[in-house]
RNA sequence: GCCGAAGUGGCGGAACUGGCAGACGCGCGCGACUCAAAAUCGCGUUCCUUCGGGAGUGUGGGUUCGAUUCCCACCUUCGGCACCA
């Protein structure tokens, strides 16, 4: 690590300018802007509010220089609209549940609880180095009882308006985590677990839901968010939307087998029907010949979903059940089979198969010789045979073979099909979505519990709201059993049922951390507040947040559910407005130095810690936003942030090296250049920091400054331009790296504090180039370059172009054929 | 397989709405300062060149006076989903 520069060139050594020191500067500017509490938020109907919001780190430790690649840059924002006049709240918290906290605990021997305060404790310390505009006063911490209790609320509020619900099905275990997850938390090929990467297995277990998927139509309409479309996709194709038709088949005894299809035009082609293995009519469907192989094969599916992982291009196993069905639409009598290619989860765990039409089904009948019967014909198609064919043909078509409604035409297929079914009581228009309802019981400590009481006679009963919260007990051992570990509390558990007062078991898991933070945005409004989950004054005014921040990886996760959550609070009427976060933006990954995720056993880990040390916070902050695209991020490099650490201390020299002194302007000509190019930065950085790009904020302030440098040298040190240009600098600067520009502030004699200063405001005439250079082009080639009025006419221009010698020389003498002029850019001479 | 993002000097990255490709910085080279080095400052830095110029934004086509930018086809990398009926 290198040391920071001493001084500049001997012009600042004469003038006795002491040394660029962040490692002072910078604590006591944030230890007095605490002190004064400039960044405390208050209501202030006056003025135009701004809920600026980061995602909620997780109390994981130490904070990475992710953390503040996430939230620096948007600190600047935040502190760029402040100036702008707005009253933005940009307030911090802790995702403070979690099993890293009982994982610590097992290893370590330390309480959870502790283990997380402390940690706390350090990202607080970590949080006050970013120099950011953090109103502490709004602090929220998922883990505080007086937090909880709401989150516990808001469960006993889905409860309460049947949105969460109980239900014994198969669902996602980590072995590792022991614990059940959401389907939103089992990711990749392998279906790992999000947070260990342990391939999950299924168990069949009485789970808590919460009924997401009865706002999933809802959860589509992005209409008035302002979200990035990659966001939008990812939900959209996590929810899963296919129209189609449900269709009720019978088995020869009568039960019913409901199935989705999206493709009702060809149920007159299902000669075939196909259950999951798990599907709960398989069993009655065998007949005794088939039972052996039906149950082999049951286990041998049960084995490999739960083992190895089925690949695609696997060939279609499955057996006969012995059982037949009846097809609705033409009586006819069709076998069926069980195959694990068919997901219990997903539809209603059976489908009819159309082997013509769906490749599929036409694998598995080849396989297994069932019939193959066409029902569409596609355009260009003649005729199809059965026994022929060589793949199935999934095209819409006229429909054929299909009883009355043959010769539909393929446009009018579909619905034409489903008036049919539902005329004749067999079905009726559908839609399936591929969103589950939302699992979010978890079998760990470190959660808050779900205020749920089993009465022996009153069944589920939930804990009454006034006596909120249902305190998670400290004194609990943490034992990785695979079951909760408060289920092993000697007392905790008992209690006395709610309704009828006879001894009662509580409900011993916790629920999804993801619960958290699904409202913590509300928490954030009012954390003091104890009859609401939020003061309703403080949601009237900040509500919704502006301008949200974070990684893309919680799309389908936090995204969704936050959503969701919002959606629900407004139908009960505790919330206004369909969305809680109007416009997102995801920043990008700061890799380690060899360009993968930094890694501790690498040694590849960036301690935002060590680089405060050894550059300053101010310096860290700048090359975050300098050297990256922020929407993509990249390897960390520990030669390129010696550019910015080079460029605050030109600036700290070049300012404090100029500062009191005053002179008279001799060179207008210079003096329009600094002021031009002093307005043109204005308007750029002003963009660049509405727009997120803060690469070129941070190139622009470099300019500015290196324009500044050049009129030092011209003599122009102490003229009212300059002086302005260096005052106009430091305003610029504040957003970006708020100590330096303070001190340095503070030091030119302005006002205390420039944080509480208005933004530059840029002036169009002064930013405009009086003189352009027009480029001149022979035939699309640059031949030429003239210095000409920025006004110039078109005429003009091409009278400027044409008297260029060069250009003449390259048109060899011929006559231009046409000539395109671009005012203000370029001639083009077409010969 | 489907969906999405991205390919620009040695490197990170700029380029408004189709109009000077490579801003700003890193690195590198040369010079100044120094006994020397570091730091700092100045100049240079896409490639090729017979010094006229030529080529160049993943590849190949196209539209256009003009394409990093628009269209078509393809390649590579990364991310998501994946037998979704």
């Amino acid at each position: 690590m290198r040391e920071v520069s001493e001084t500049d060139g001997d012009t600042v050594e004469e003038r006795g300018v002491d040394r660029y020191d962040p490692g002072e500067i910078e604590p006591r500017w944030q230890g007095k802007w605490e002190a004064d509490q400039l960044y405390r938020t208050t209501i202030d109907p006056d003025r135009e509010k701004f809920y600026f919001l980061t995602m909620l780190p997780y109390t994981s430790g130490d904070m990475h220089i992710g953390h503040w690649y996430a939230m620096t840059p948007s600190d600047a924002r935040a502190r760029y609209l402040r100036m702008r006049g707005y009253n933005v709240m940009f307030p911090p918290g802790f995702d403070a549940f979690g099993l890293p906290a009982e994982n610590a605990a097992i290893e370590r021997n330390i309480h959870p609880k502790q283990w997380t305060y402390s940690n706390i404790e350090n990202m607080r310390r970590q949080m006050r180095s970013m120099g950011a505009m953090w109103d502490w006063s709004r602090e929220a911490i998922s883990a505080d009882p007086e937090f909880y209790r709401w989150t516990q609320w808001f469960f006993l509020q889905m409860f309460n308006n049947d949105l969460a619900y109980r239900k014994m099905s198969p669902v996602d275990w980590c072995p590792h985590c022991n614990t059940t997850l959401a389907r939103e938390q089992v990711w990749g090929e392998d279906r790992h677990c999000e947070r260990c990467k342990t391939p999950v297995i299924k168990k069949d277990l009485e789970q808590w839901f919460f009924r997401i998927t009865k706002y999933a139509d809802e959860l589509l309409d992005f209409s008035i968010l302002d979200w990035p479309e990659p966001v939008r996709i990812l939900q959209t194709n996590w929810i899963g939307r296919s129209e189609g038709a449900r269709a009720v088949f019978y088995t020869e005894d009568g039960d019913p087998i409901e199935i989705f299809t999206t493709r009702p035009d060809t149920l007159w082609g299902a000669t075939f029907m196909v259950l999951a293995p798990e599907h709960p009519l398989v069993e009655k469907l065998t007949t005794p010949d088939y039972a052996d192989a039906v149950h082999d094969y049951i286990h041998q599916a049960a084995r490999r979903s739960d083992i190895e992982r089925e690949t695609i291009d696997r060939e279609k196993t499955g057996v006969f059940t012995g059982g037949y069905a009846i097809n609705p639409v033409n009586d006819e009598r069709i076998p069926v089979w069980i195959a694990d290619y068919v997901l219990m989860t997903y539809g209603t765990g059976a489908i009819m198969a159309v082997p013509a039409h769906d490749h599929r089904d036409f694998e598995f009948a080849r396989k297994h010789d069932l019939e193959v019967r066409p029902v569409i014909l596609p355009s260009g198609v003649e005729s199809l045979d059965g026994e022929t064919m060589t793949e199935a043909l999934p095209d819409y078509g006229t429909m054929i073979n299909s009883g009355p409604l043959s010769g539909t035409p393929g446009e009018l297929a579909i619905e034409r099909t489903n008036a049919y079914l539902e005329e004749k009581g067999i079905g009726d228009a559908a839609v399936n979505y591929r969103l589950h309802d939302w699992l979010i019981s978890r079998q760990r400590y470190w959660g808050a519990p779900i205020p749920i009481v089993y009465c022996p006679t009153c069944g589920i009963v939930p804990v009454p709201e006034d006596q909120l919260p249902v305190v998670l007990p400290d004194d609990v051992e943490w034992r990785p059993t695979g079951e909760s570990p408060l289920k092993f509390h000697p007392t905790w558990g008992h209690t006395d049922c709610p309704k009828c007062g006879e001894p009662a078991k509580r409900e011993t898991d916790t629920m999804d951390t993801f619960m958290c933070s699904s409202w913590y945005h509300l928490r954030y409004l009012s954390p003091d507040y104890d009859e609401a989950p939020f003061d309703p004054k403080e949601y009237d005014y900040w509500m919704p947040v502006d301008t949200y921040t974070g990684g893309i990886e919680h799309a389908t996760m936090h995204l969704i559910y936050t959503r969701f959550f919002h959606k629900v609070f407004r139908d009960l009427d505790l919330t206004e407005g369909h969305e809680p976060m109007l416009q997102l933006r995801n920043q990008g990954q700061i890799l380690g130095p060899d360009g993968q995720r930094m890694s501790k056993s690498r040694g590849t880990v960036i301690e935002p810690d060590d680089q405060v040390r050894a550059y300053g916070a101010d310096a860290v902050r700048a090359y975050l936003m300098f050297g990256y695209r922020w929407s993509e991020g990249g390897p960390w490099n520990a030669d390129n942030i010696q550019g910015v650490v080079r460029w605050l201390n030109r600036v700290w020299n070049l300012v404090l090296g100029t500062a009191g002194l005053t002179a008279i302007d001799s060179d207008p000509a210079f003096a329009r250049t600094l002021q031009r190019k002093m307005h043109q930065t204005i308007r750029q950085v002003s963009h660049d920091l509405e727009n997120f790009e803060f690469n070129t904020v941070v190139s622009a302030l470099m300019e500015l400054s290196n324009a500044i440098v050049a009129a030092r040298e011209a003599g122009m040190a102490g003229t009212p331009v300059f002086n302005d240009a260096i005052e106009t600098l430091l305003l610029l600067m504040a957003p970006v790296t708020p100590h330096i520009a303070e001190e340095m502030w503070a030091r030119l004699g302005k006002p205390y504090s420039i944080h509480n200063q208005a933004w530059p405001e840029y002036d169009p005439e002064m930013a405009k180039e009086e003189e352009i250079t027009l480029v001149v082009q022979v035939n699309g080639k640059v031949r030429d370059r003239i210095i000409v009025p920025a006004d110039i006419d078109e005429e003009q221009a091409k009278a400027a172009a044409l008297a260029s010698e060069i250009v003449q020389h390259h048109m060899g003498g011929k006559e231009p054929r046409r000539v395109i002029v671009v005012p203000g850019r370029l001639v083009n001479i077409v010969v």
